[in-house]
DNA sequence: GCCACGTTTCCTGGTT
DNA sequence: TAACCAGGAAACGTGG
Protein backbone atom coordinates (compact mmCIF):
# COMPACT_ATOMS: atom_id res chain seq x y z
CA UNK A 1 0.00 0.00 0.00
CA UNK A 2 1.09 3.30 -1.05
CA UNK A 3 0.71 6.66 0.25
CA UNK A 4 1.01 9.75 -2.01
CA UNK A 5 3.13 11.76 0.78
CA UNK A 6 5.28 9.08 1.06
CA UNK A 7 6.34 8.76 -2.52
CA UNK A 8 5.86 12.00 -4.05
CA UNK A 9 5.71 14.91 -1.41
CA UNK A 10 9.19 13.63 0.32
CA UNK A 11 11.50 12.76 -2.71
CA UNK A 12 10.30 14.58 -5.68
CA UNK A 13 7.97 17.03 -5.08
CA UNK A 14 10.10 20.24 -5.31
CA UNK A 15 12.29 18.57 -8.28
CA UNK A 16 9.66 18.98 -10.53
CA UNK A 17 7.43 21.75 -8.79
CA UNK A 18 9.64 24.22 -6.66
CA UNK A 19 6.43 25.34 -4.89
CA UNK A 20 6.05 22.56 -3.34
CA UNK A 21 9.40 22.39 -1.75
CA UNK A 22 7.70 22.67 1.48
CA UNK A 23 7.22 18.89 1.75
CA UNK A 24 10.05 17.98 0.50
CA UNK A 25 10.81 15.48 3.09
CA UNK A 26 7.74 15.01 3.88
CA UNK A 27 7.45 11.91 6.67
CA UNK A 28 7.69 8.35 5.50
CA UNK A 29 6.85 6.33 8.25
CA UNK A 30 5.48 2.58 6.96
CA UNK A 31 7.41 -0.03 6.70
CA UNK A 32 5.87 -0.99 3.41
CA UNK A 33 7.57 1.94 1.57
CA UNK A 34 10.84 2.02 3.30
CA UNK A 35 10.68 -2.36 1.91
CA UNK A 36 9.62 -0.81 -1.27
CA UNK A 37 12.73 1.73 -1.75
CA UNK A 38 15.57 -0.44 -0.80
CA UNK A 39 14.53 -2.71 -3.24
CA UNK A 40 14.87 -1.03 -5.85
CA UNK A 41 17.24 1.23 -4.30
CA UNK A 42 20.22 1.09 -7.20
CA UNK A 43 18.42 2.68 -10.05
CA UNK A 44 19.40 5.63 -12.30
CA UNK A 45 17.88 8.65 -11.33
CA UNK A 46 17.20 9.89 -14.83
CA UNK A 47 14.35 6.80 -14.91
CA UNK A 48 12.74 8.68 -12.29
CA UNK A 49 12.71 12.13 -13.83
CA UNK A 50 11.49 9.94 -17.58
CA UNK A 51 8.60 8.55 -15.33
CA UNK A 52 7.45 12.05 -13.75
CA UNK A 53 7.37 13.31 -17.46
CA UNK A 54 3.47 14.13 -17.99
CA UNK A 55 2.47 14.22 -14.37
CA UNK A 56 1.32 17.55 -13.11
CA UNK A 57 1.29 19.48 -10.18
CA UNK A 58 -1.85 17.89 -8.89
CA UNK A 59 -0.49 14.30 -8.79
CA UNK A 60 1.70 15.01 -6.20
CA UNK A 61 -1.20 16.39 -4.40
CA UNK A 62 -4.61 14.98 -2.92
CA UNK A 63 -6.93 15.02 -6.06
CA UNK A 64 -5.84 12.44 -7.23
CA UNK A 65 -5.05 8.95 -7.56
CA UNK A 66 -2.36 7.05 -9.25
CA UNK A 67 -2.21 3.63 -10.01
CA UNK A 68 0.14 1.41 -7.49
CA UNK A 69 1.82 0.16 -11.19
CA UNK A 70 2.81 3.89 -11.95
CA UNK A 71 3.51 4.50 -8.16
CA UNK A 72 6.07 1.42 -8.65
CA UNK A 73 7.54 3.09 -11.72
CA UNK A 74 8.43 6.03 -10.23
CA UNK A 75 9.69 4.94 -6.91
CA UNK A 76 11.93 2.76 -9.08
CA UNK A 77 14.30 5.75 -10.01
CA UNK A 78 13.97 7.62 -7.06
CA UNK A 79 16.47 5.86 -4.41
CA UNK A 80 20.26 6.16 -4.67
CA UNK A 81 22.22 5.25 -1.47
CA UNK A 82 25.05 7.56 -2.81
CA UNK A 83 25.76 11.26 -2.08
CA UNK A 84 26.11 13.42 -4.83
CA UNK A 85 27.01 17.12 -5.20
CA UNK A 86 23.62 19.20 -5.52
CA UNK A 87 24.11 21.96 -8.24
CA UNK A 88 21.10 22.66 -10.39
CA UNK A 89 17.56 21.47 -9.24
CA UNK A 90 17.25 18.61 -10.91
CA UNK A 91 19.62 16.94 -8.44
CA UNK A 92 17.38 17.86 -5.81
CA UNK A 93 16.50 14.07 -6.94
CA UNK A 94 18.72 12.53 -4.72
CA UNK A 95 17.47 11.23 -1.41
CA UNK A 96 19.31 13.07 0.73
CA UNK A 97 18.74 11.08 3.96
CA UNK A 98 17.69 7.67 3.93
CA UNK A 99 18.04 5.00 7.01
CA UNK A 100 18.01 1.90 7.59
CA UNK A 101 15.16 2.11 10.26
CA UNK A 102 13.54 -1.19 8.37
CA UNK A 103 14.35 -4.65 9.84
CA UNK A 104 17.18 -5.83 12.16
CA UNK A 105 19.98 -3.93 10.97
CA UNK A 106 21.99 -3.46 14.42
CA UNK A 107 20.13 0.34 14.22
CA UNK A 108 22.64 2.14 12.61
CA UNK A 109 21.45 5.10 10.78
CA UNK A 110 22.94 7.26 7.64
CA UNK A 111 21.85 10.85 8.33
CA UNK A 112 22.76 13.05 5.79
CA UNK A 113 22.56 17.15 6.23
CA UNK A 114 21.92 19.09 3.84
CA UNK A 115 21.06 22.84 2.49
CA UNK A 116 19.97 23.19 -0.84
CA UNK A 117 20.48 26.84 -2.66
CA UNK A 118 18.53 27.44 -6.39
CA UNK A 119 20.25 30.43 -8.10
CA UNK A 120 17.40 33.35 -8.25
CA UNK A 121 17.96 33.72 -12.36
CA UNK A 122 16.22 29.73 -12.52
CA UNK A 123 13.67 30.25 -10.26
CA UNK A 124 12.94 33.72 -9.65
CA UNK A 125 13.03 33.32 -5.72
CA UNK A 126 15.65 31.23 -3.60
CA UNK A 127 14.22 27.89 -2.48
CA UNK A 128 15.55 26.24 1.35
CA UNK A 129 14.34 22.59 1.22
CA UNK A 130 13.30 21.81 4.89
CA UNK A 131 16.31 20.88 7.22
CA UNK A 132 16.61 18.25 9.74
CA UNK A 133 13.82 18.39 12.17
CA UNK A 134 11.14 18.17 9.92
CA UNK A 135 7.87 16.58 9.82
CA UNK A 136 8.82 12.85 9.49
CA UNK A 137 12.64 13.54 9.13
CA UNK A 138 14.05 11.19 11.90
CA UNK A 139 18.00 12.60 12.11
CA UNK A 140 16.83 14.10 15.17
CA UNK A 141 18.61 12.07 16.91
CA UNK A 142 21.30 11.67 14.97
CA UNK A 143 24.95 12.45 16.76
CA UNK A 144 26.81 15.75 16.35
CA UNK A 145 28.22 15.57 12.58
CA UNK A 146 32.02 14.01 12.04
CA UNK A 147 32.57 16.03 9.08
CA UNK A 148 30.73 19.95 9.14
CA UNK A 149 31.24 20.91 5.80
CA UNK A 150 28.34 23.53 6.29
CA UNK A 151 27.43 26.58 4.54
CA UNK A 152 29.62 29.96 4.50
CA UNK A 153 33.00 28.14 4.24
CA UNK A 154 36.20 30.42 5.49
CA UNK A 155 36.91 31.08 2.30
CA UNK A 156 33.85 33.25 1.88
CA UNK A 157 32.58 30.97 -0.61
CA UNK A 158 28.97 29.32 -0.25
CA UNK A 159 28.79 25.63 -0.45
CA UNK A 160 25.32 24.63 -2.30
CA UNK A 161 25.28 21.18 0.39
CA UNK A 162 26.48 20.29 3.59
CA UNK A 163 26.12 16.60 4.93
CA UNK A 164 27.38 14.34 7.85
CA UNK A 165 27.19 10.27 8.14
CA UNK A 166 26.92 9.24 11.53
CA UNK A 167 26.10 6.19 13.36
CA UNK A 168 23.67 5.84 15.88
CA UNK A 169 23.10 2.69 18.30
CA UNK A 170 19.60 1.34 18.74
CA UNK A 171 19.11 0.62 22.69
CA UNK A 172 17.51 -2.46 23.21
CA UNK A 173 13.87 -2.59 23.42
CA UNK A 174 13.30 0.48 21.65
CA UNK A 175 12.36 -1.65 18.16
CA UNK A 176 9.75 -3.06 20.07
CA UNK A 177 8.60 0.28 21.56
CA UNK A 178 8.74 1.77 18.02
CA UNK A 179 6.71 -1.07 16.40
CA UNK A 180 4.17 -0.73 18.98
CA UNK A 181 3.32 2.91 18.03
CA UNK A 182 4.41 2.81 14.49
CA UNK A 183 2.72 5.91 13.56
CA UNK A 184 4.87 7.71 15.99
CA UNK A 185 8.19 9.28 14.02
CA UNK A 186 10.78 7.43 15.33
CA UNK A 187 11.94 10.74 17.37
CA UNK A 188 9.33 10.49 19.58
CA UNK A 189 10.53 7.23 21.32
CA UNK A 190 14.44 7.90 22.01
CA UNK A 191 16.93 5.74 23.83
CA UNK A 192 18.95 7.67 27.00
CA UNK A 193 21.44 8.04 24.34
CA UNK A 194 20.14 9.21 21.84
CA UNK A 195 18.06 11.39 24.19
CA UNK A 196 21.89 12.57 25.17
CA UNK A 197 23.01 12.56 21.16
CA UNK A 198 20.20 15.08 20.42
CA UNK A 199 20.77 17.83 22.75
CA UNK A 200 24.71 17.52 21.17
CA UNK A 201 23.32 17.86 18.17
CA UNK A 202 20.82 20.76 19.06
CA UNK A 203 23.91 22.83 21.06
CA UNK A 204 25.61 22.14 17.58
CA UNK A 205 22.66 23.65 15.25
CA UNK A 206 22.87 26.59 18.27
CA UNK A 207 26.55 27.15 17.66
CA UNK A 208 25.55 26.94 13.60
CA UNK A 209 23.30 29.41 13.54
CA UNK A 210 25.60 31.88 15.82
CA UNK A 211 27.77 31.83 12.80
CA UNK A 212 25.36 32.82 10.19
CA UNK A 213 26.28 35.20 7.58
CA UNK A 214 25.48 38.98 8.04
CA UNK A 215 23.02 40.27 5.21
CA UNK A 216 25.74 42.34 3.84
CA UNK A 217 27.44 39.22 3.03
CA UNK A 218 24.10 37.94 1.63
CA UNK A 219 23.78 40.95 -0.45
CA UNK A 220 27.43 40.62 -2.05
CA UNK A 221 27.02 37.20 -2.63
CA UNK A 222 23.94 38.18 -4.62
CA UNK A 223 21.18 36.02 -2.81
CA UNK A 224 18.91 37.02 -0.35
CA UNK A 225 18.74 36.03 3.65
CA UNK A 226 17.61 32.60 4.50
CA UNK A 227 14.56 32.89 6.64
CA UNK A 228 11.03 31.83 7.22
CA UNK A 229 9.04 33.87 4.87
CA UNK A 230 5.19 34.99 4.95
CA UNK A 231 3.16 31.84 4.26
CA UNK A 232 6.17 29.61 4.45
CA UNK A 233 4.99 26.35 6.42
CA UNK A 234 6.30 25.10 9.53
CA UNK A 235 8.81 21.93 9.21
CA UNK A 236 7.41 20.61 13.21
CA UNK A 237 4.52 17.20 13.01
CA UNK A 238 1.47 18.90 12.82
CA UNK A 239 -1.31 17.93 14.35
CA UNK A 240 -2.91 17.30 10.73
CA UNK A 241 0.01 14.60 10.26
CA UNK A 242 -0.14 13.08 13.83
CA UNK A 243 -4.12 12.32 12.99
CA UNK A 244 -2.96 11.01 9.41
CA UNK A 245 -0.39 8.74 10.32
CA UNK A 246 -2.66 7.19 13.39
CA UNK A 247 -5.29 6.61 10.53
CA UNK A 248 -2.46 5.12 8.46
CA UNK A 249 -2.32 2.50 11.42
CA UNK A 250 -4.44 -0.87 11.15
CA UNK A 251 -3.50 -1.59 14.74
CA UNK A 252 -5.10 1.54 16.99
CA UNK A 253 -8.48 1.50 17.54
CA UNK A 254 -8.67 5.22 19.26
CA UNK A 255 -9.28 6.97 15.85
CA UNK A 256 -11.23 5.73 12.80
CA UNK A 257 -12.53 7.01 8.97
CA UNK A 258 -15.75 7.67 8.15
CA UNK A 259 -15.49 8.36 4.78
CA UNK A 260 -11.59 7.68 3.72
CA UNK A 261 -12.00 9.07 0.35
CA UNK A 262 -14.12 12.32 1.66
CA UNK A 263 -10.87 11.98 4.40
CA UNK A 264 -13.61 12.08 6.85
CA UNK A 265 -12.73 10.67 10.01
CA UNK A 266 -14.11 10.18 13.63
CA UNK A 267 -11.92 10.21 16.76
CA UNK A 268 -13.67 7.33 19.03
CA UNK A 269 -11.08 7.36 22.36
CA UNK A 270 -10.89 10.94 22.63
CA UNK A 271 -8.85 11.23 25.62
CA UNK A 272 -6.49 8.42 24.06
CA UNK A 273 -5.67 10.64 21.16
CA UNK A 274 -5.18 13.36 23.62
CA UNK A 275 -2.69 11.34 25.09
CA UNK A 276 -0.84 10.57 22.40
CA UNK A 277 -0.81 13.84 20.82
CA UNK A 278 0.42 15.08 24.23
CA UNK A 279 3.22 12.69 24.10
CA UNK A 280 4.20 13.37 20.68
CA UNK A 281 4.87 17.21 21.60
CA UNK A 282 6.43 15.84 24.69
CA UNK A 283 3.21 17.43 27.00
CA UNK A 284 2.61 14.11 28.44
CA UNK A 285 -0.40 14.81 31.01
CA UNK A 286 -1.12 18.06 30.20
CA UNK A 287 -2.78 17.67 26.50
CA UNK A 288 -6.85 17.34 27.14
CA UNK A 289 -9.32 16.82 24.32
CA UNK A 290 -10.54 20.29 24.76
CA UNK A 291 -6.89 21.50 24.05
CA UNK A 292 -6.23 19.61 21.09
CA UNK A 293 -9.78 20.66 19.65
CA UNK A 294 -9.27 24.10 20.17
CA UNK A 295 -5.95 23.41 17.94
CA UNK A 296 -7.87 21.21 15.27
CA UNK A 297 -10.51 23.97 15.33
CA UNK A 298 -7.40 26.37 14.99
CA UNK A 299 -5.93 24.01 11.93
CA UNK A 300 -9.25 23.97 10.49
CA UNK A 301 -9.42 27.89 9.91
CA UNK A 302 -6.01 27.24 8.45
CA UNK A 303 -7.44 24.82 6.08
CA UNK A 304 -5.71 21.72 7.44
CA UNK A 305 -9.41 20.30 8.34
CA UNK A 306 -12.72 21.87 7.05
CA UNK A 307 -16.33 21.12 7.88
CA UNK A 308 -17.89 17.71 7.60
CA UNK A 309 -20.68 18.16 5.35
CA UNK A 310 -24.34 18.27 7.29
CA UNK A 311 -27.63 15.99 6.56
CA UNK A 312 -25.05 13.03 4.93
CA UNK A 313 -25.23 11.21 8.29
CA UNK A 314 -21.48 12.06 10.27
CA UNK A 315 -21.97 11.92 13.70
CA UNK A 316 -22.18 15.26 14.58
CA UNK A 317 -19.70 14.76 17.39
CA UNK A 318 -15.86 13.79 16.93
CA UNK A 319 -16.06 13.88 12.90
CA UNK A 320 -13.99 16.18 11.58
CA UNK A 321 -12.40 16.04 7.51
CA UNK A 322 -9.31 16.77 6.68
CA UNK A 323 -9.43 20.17 4.73
CA UNK A 324 -7.33 21.38 1.44
CA UNK A 325 -4.17 22.03 3.02
CA UNK A 326 -3.29 17.92 4.47
CA UNK A 327 -2.35 15.86 1.91
CA UNK A 328 -0.88 11.91 2.21
CA UNK A 329 -4.24 10.45 4.02
CA UNK A 330 -5.70 8.80 0.85
CA UNK A 331 -4.11 5.11 0.16
CA UNK A 332 -3.17 4.91 -3.63
C1' DG B 1 16.20 39.91 18.10
C1' DC B 2 12.47 39.77 14.79
C1' DC B 3 8.87 37.45 12.71
C1' DA B 4 5.53 33.80 10.99
C1' DC B 5 3.60 29.64 11.98
C1' DG B 6 1.28 26.30 14.61
C1' DT B 7 -0.11 25.39 18.38
C1' DT B 8 -1.17 25.67 23.81
C1' DT B 9 -3.65 27.52 27.52
C1' DC B 10 -7.46 29.69 29.50
C1' DC B 11 -11.74 31.35 29.08
C1' DT B 12 -16.95 32.17 28.18
C1' DG B 13 -20.89 30.59 26.28
C1' DG B 14 -23.64 27.35 23.55
C1' DT B 15 -25.24 22.57 22.14
C1' DT B 16 -26.06 17.61 22.47
C1' DT C 1 -24.58 17.00 34.33
C1' DA C 2 -20.97 15.55 31.32
C1' DA C 3 -18.98 15.85 27.08
C1' DC C 4 -18.36 18.28 23.23
C1' DC C 5 -18.32 22.51 20.11
C1' DA C 6 -17.09 27.35 18.89
C1' DG C 7 -14.11 30.94 19.02
C1' DG C 8 -11.52 35.14 21.36
C1' DA C 9 -7.26 36.34 23.45
C1' DA C 10 -2.70 35.85 24.78
C1' DA C 11 1.37 33.19 25.39
C1' DC C 12 4.60 29.92 23.84
C1' DG C 13 8.02 26.96 21.10
C1' DT C 14 10.16 26.46 16.90
C1' DG C 15 12.70 27.66 13.09
C1' DG C 16 14.15 30.85 9.20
Amino acid sequence: MFYRSDLFNGIMASTVFPSLADVFTEAILTEDIFQSLDQVSSRAMSETMESVKGLNENDFLNQHVLSEEKAEVIIAGTVDSSIQELTQPDDLMIPLMWPNVYGDQGGETLVVEYEIEVPPEETGEMIYANSPGSAGDISDFSSEPENDSSCGGSDGSSPMISYSKVEVKTEPGLDEQRQAAPYLPVQAILSPYEEEELEDYNDTVIRHKKRRKSDAEYIADGRKRPGRKKGQTSSVYHLWEFIRDLLHDPKQRIIKWENEQEGIFRVVKSSEVAKQWGNMKKNREKMTYEKLSRSLRYSRKEGYFEDVPKDEGYPKKLCFKFGPKSHGWKRL
